[in-house]
RNA sequence: GGAGGAGUCGCAUAGUGGCUAUUGCAACGGUCUUGAAAACCGUAAUCCCUUACGGGAUUCGUGAGUUCGAGUCUCACCUCCUCCGCCA
């Protein structure tokens, strides 16, 4: 959610902003909206402010009572009238996309995203046609899809035998990095309210479809820890000297994939529950460009840990999502596709998502302002292991295991 | 699932329909001090009107209601605690 007060002083950039992020919303609409709010408010105060008076007065005063009481009538016939118009202008308000920072490439789509740079050699003289994870993973009985379509349907999978083991081992190298670097390890709840699923700022009413809900006890699965973690600090003031706070959570992710019907439907690559390693950081607004930094630092960390090939993705204004001032992906290289696929996405969201779940910091000098939220994937299970299959995987159909995963994982191949 | 209790500023706490919601502690700022401690003074948030000085409205878990007036009364919901049941 954008301040009202810096759409009314800004309204241009706000009117830029929307273009850019293809967001279809009439700004005039929104500030003609907001001062018919503010007429109609001023005079109820007014009038409230009358009544107050003269029932402060004191009391069994009939006379004067018959007065306020017709005050009271006059508040009560405008309130309707606010609340239409109120409801209207938050509506709006709520579906404002945040505004992209000014170095942030200006782009239709995701086909004008820019690639910043490339790391690590893709494997495309591999001594031989690389195979494809699911014919690997079908060869050692890794990933069983066909039974996972039997008990629960489309887009699930059963991980097996090295696979959860190597999960396991990315968990830990995950947290050992992290802590590091002072994340605080958490497993967060992955049930929602609604409210706090509304708070993180990915769906509306028009597009919660995206979400799985649970209509008998008014809950949502979430799509990412990302919702839950940042929630944690919803409605509370924290400590400036406390800040930067930073999480790395682990937790299983949700999601419907609706709408993408017909794009990768075969495999493990985009199914509708896979579990993720998330960071996520509460900042002051000064400190949230480096902590963008910090993010994308470890992700890049991480990947080179596992000398997996990657590119690092810098997410132009059309394809930045509406809470995102700036966003870097990373795609690995995936030798059976010949071509690169996201594993990791790191957003400063500024303090979108601080404004809608109100969480605030206190400053030395006293004063309250709302914090910056950041998010970054340190790994996502199911890609990662999609990424080190094939970009290990040997002539005679093994797979060999990354160095950094041995330590914690025991054994040196998957034949 | 059943029965009972509670929610007031960061923490603790008073407040059974009346005017400006009490008190203590903590934190922060100031005075004093070579420095600190102590002491003393000050400090809630959100919104609206105003160039400003200032004024006003709202907020006692949330939302409705009763009333001239609600922290206080009524209803619903949320959260937490205790006991019973079930359970990894």
């Amino acid at each position: 959610m954008l301040d009202i007060n810096f759409i009314r002083e800004n309204a241009e950039a706000v009117k830029n902003a929307c273009k850019n992020k293809n967001v279809d919303i009439n700004i005039d609409e929104v500030l003609e909206l907001d001062k018919n709010k503010r007429a109609i408010m001023t005079e109820m105060e007014l009038l409230r402010a009358e009544q107050n008076k003269i029932s402060r007065g004191g009391k069994d005063n009939t006379a004067i009572f018959a007065q306020a009481k017709e005050i009271k009538e006059k508040i009560k016939e405008m309130e309707p009238e606010l609340e239409k118009v109120d409801s209207q202008l938050k509506i709006m308000l709520l579906q404002l996309p945040n505004i992209p920072f000014e170095d942030v490439p200006v782009g239709k789509d995701d086909s004008q995203n820019v690639v910043l740079r490339k790391v690590g050699r893709p494997a495309t003289q591999m001594f031989h046609t690389p195979k494809d994870y699911m014919e690997l993973g079908a060869a050692l009985d890794l990933i069983d899809v066909e039974r996972a379509g039997k008990v629960s349907g489309s887009r699930f999978g059963y991980i097996k035998r090295q696979l959860p083991v190597l999960e396991f081992a990315l968990v830990k190298l995950v947290m050992d990095t992290a802590q590091k670097e002072g994340f605080i390890p958490v497993i967060p709840p992955v049930m929602l309210k609604d409210q706090m699923a509304r708070g993180t700022g990915y769906f509306e009413a028009t597009d919660e479809k995206e979400a799985y809900y649970l209509a008998e006890d008014k809950m949502y699965l979430v799509g990412t820890s990302e919702q839950s973690i940042v929630s944690m600090h919803s409605d509370e003031v924290l400590n400036e000297k406390d800040l930067p706070i930073r999480y790395v959570g682990f937790s299983t992710c949700f999601r419907r994939e609706a709408g993408s019907y017909g794009k990768d439907t075969k495999g493990i690559l985009r199914v509708h529950q896979f579990d993720k390693l998330e960071m996520v950081i509460f900042s002051t607004p000064d400190q949230s460009k480096d902590e963008h930094k910090l993010l994308l630092s470890i992700e890049e960390k991480l990947m080179k840990a596992l000398d997996l090939p990657y590119q690092v993705i810098n997410i132009c204004t059309g394809d930045l999502g509406r809470p995102a001032a700036a966003k870097y992906d990373i795609e690995a290289w995936l030798p059976s596709e010949k071509r690169y696929r996201e594993t990791h996405s790191t957003s400063n969201c500024t303090d979108f998502q601080a404004r809608r779940l109100n969480i605030r910091y206190k400053d030395k000098a006293g004063k309250v302002g709302f914090v910056h939220t950041l998010n970054g994937t340190a790994f996502a299970i199911g890609r990662i292991l999609i990424m080190i299959m094939e970009n290990y995987q040997q002539k005679d159909g093994s797979i060999k295991v990354p160095k950094a995963l041995r330590k914690y994982c025991g054994f040196k191949v998957i034949k």
